[in-house]
DNA sequence: AGCATTCATCGTAATATTGCAATATATAAA
DNA sequence: TTTATATATTGCAATATTACGATGAATGCT
């Protein structure tokens, strides 16, 4: 039904869930390498630098500031976007901590 | 159009984001916990564990063997699933390197 | 005030995802 | 060979996502 049962699983795994969601689009993965790469840039230069249209952008810029990976200041006519490093540090932690379990040698398979 | 132009990303981004893609569900999520906690286990006890239906469940561990994180093998009748520990190295090496670069502090936001 | 610029939001079309009942397939047991 | 068990696949309904044109809102400039 597209929709998922959040209510039968963890508030972490429901949480960890949404982060990868949010980073589930080359377009956002793209976004992020290049406030990563630039430090800070305006929304009008990610419109040039990825290829897509300027309200396509912004959905994306939304659903990243959705679980707080990035902000927005705004400039004048501009928004200046940029990491939130505390919240980047907090998402990298997540992901650490649900990798850095040990994966034992399969009995069967 | 609920269709993403992977054409304009770079081959890093698109493999990141459908990684990204594959943990992007709770159920999934639940399922790779579960197998690292018992190691090793039929798909039958993941659907008593989890609380969807069977086809359900079968759809959501065939999102996971396409990346490749798990892997089945046929007992019988039953499908003992397992982490591959090979490619979730691997994975976890490609989050590790995304979020290992440093994010500068912001100078306007 | 009037106009230009920048970005967000709305509306909409195309496609993808989630979930399950029904069914197919494969193996084991009787 | 028939029956039971376990899993995969199919088909479908409901919802979500992706993308973009059109429009709205906010700010700066003249």
């Amino acid at each position: 039904m597209g929709i998922t049962k959040s209510e039968i699983f963890t508030e972490k795994q429901n949480q960890l869930a949404q982060l990868a969601k949010a980073l589930a689009h080359p377009a956002r993965i793209a976004i992020i390498e290049h406030l990563l790469k630039i430090n800070t840039c305006i929304c009008g230069d990610l419109v040039s630098v990825i290829g897509l249209a300027q309200p396509t952008i912004s959905q994306h810029l939304k659903e990243l500031k959705k679980i707080g990976i990035i902000q927005g200041q705004v400039e004048g006519t501009s928004v200046c976007y940029c990491i939130n490093t505390e919240k980047w540090k907090e998402i990298s932690l997540a992901f650490e901590t649900f990798f850095s379990k040990d994966t034992n040698p399969p009995s069967c398979c």
